[in-house]
DNA sequence: AGGGACATGTTATTCGCTTTCACTTTTAAG
DNA sequence: CTTAAAAGTGAAAGCGAATAACATGTCCCT
């Protein structure tokens, strides 16, 4: 609680949303922390009773996003179920949302150069999203025939990896802006030509 | 050329060498063009001679990195000819290979936070690159029946996503550390399905 | 040769950012 | 009401980016 009284109510939280902002504005490198003390109008040195630094702050903020990244994924999961595809389908296109809806947050997770090990909090907390998508294969991969079915882990990682690599590079400035077709797209048909592969979609879908 | 002679020599390039390995010791965060300047045996007042700044300094050695990337892809390419599988395969192998044997160049390219955009060099350098993937793919598509066949650009785009996210997350410190594969399998398997789903493979392979 | 013009480097300076330290103010607890 | 901890301020050290004024080496032209 503490809404309001003593000093300044809730600085901390106060410090993550402006750096949440001045991140989405300006790329993790324009970011600073006394501009984001000043946003929380406050000196510069008062992040140091909240944070042990710069990076510190920003590890916060990545935090955060991945707990409401986890928490989308989760619900994306329910919602497609009872059926195992659906539920996969619906983790995988909650990456690219999550990308578009919280673009502050998402710069600070993957694009910072923050080390998801640079605490236990963080690693824990960025295993749990992973861990939904991992579950969801693992349900998915029951509908495969045993002798040709891949670890679960290995294919939660695929599509992880295939829905990373479009937002990274369709879905934000760096290299494909050439690419003519809408990310989301991308992803759909991508994810639908290697469920295929695996034998989970009909062959004329 | 110019090896000695009356300043330096080429203090451009030493520059981008020094920035190279400065990048993939610290990072791009940790990197400073006067620690470059210095490495150079040069102050850094003498680098703005030769770039406009920091950033210029990166999108050079980034502009050298889609040099060489390119010339990989093509090698690649040709390697696989004439057959138009094993010359797709091939490129996507190379995008990996490149992360593992030039990560300075990589991270330049890659997770500097550089706009692909910042001159034409640059974007015309990063466009040759993605051609030569773009060239394979069509040259894959001629074999896959044409009501089912999606356009060359989507699935070269597939592809890079593939081989971008597997690097990002599995080849490289960020999240995915979790993972008990070897980033070459990971994507070895990955492309293995995709074309398996594309019907470019036979199913028992 | 010799003398610009140009390219290349240096020194000095400014500015902003991170981080630390000593000090003040508020809040909470007995 | 006093005291200790928590939260914030101000000042200062240190570093890096960037600019400007100055210095020197190189090349070309006659």
């Amino acid at each position: 609680m503490a809404k309001r009284g003593y000093h300044h109510g809730n600085l901390k939280q106060a410090l993550v949303d402006a750096a949440l902002k001045l991140i989405e504005d300006k790329g993790p490198t324009g970011f600073t922390l006394s501009e984001a003390a000043k946003e929380a109008g406050v000196t510069p040195a008062a992040v140091y009773r909240h944070f042990e630094g710069r990076e510190d702050l920003i590890a916060e903020a990545a935090r955060q996003g991945y707990e409401i990244f986890s928490d989308l994924m989760e619900y994306a999961y329910e919602t497609g179920q009872p059926s195992a595809l659906a539920s996969f389908e619906a983790t995988g296109r909650a990456y690219l949302a999550f990308a578009r809806r919280y673009p502050g947050h998402y710069v600070a997770m993957f694009e910072s150069g923050i080390s998801i090990q640079r605490t236990p909090d963080l690693a824990q907390v960025a295993q749990r999203a992973f861990a939904v998508l991992e579950r969801a294969a693992a349900n998915l991969s029951e509908h495969i025939p045993p002798e040709k079915r891949p670890p679960p882990q290995m294919f939660s990682a695929h599509i992880w990896a295939l829905s990373h690599g479009v937002v990274e590079l369709f879905a934000r400035g760096s290299p494909g802006t050439k690419s003519p077709f809408p990310p989301e797209d991308l992803l759909e048909t991508g994810i639908g030509i290697y469920l295929r592969g695996l034998g989970l979609v009909p062959p004329d879908d």
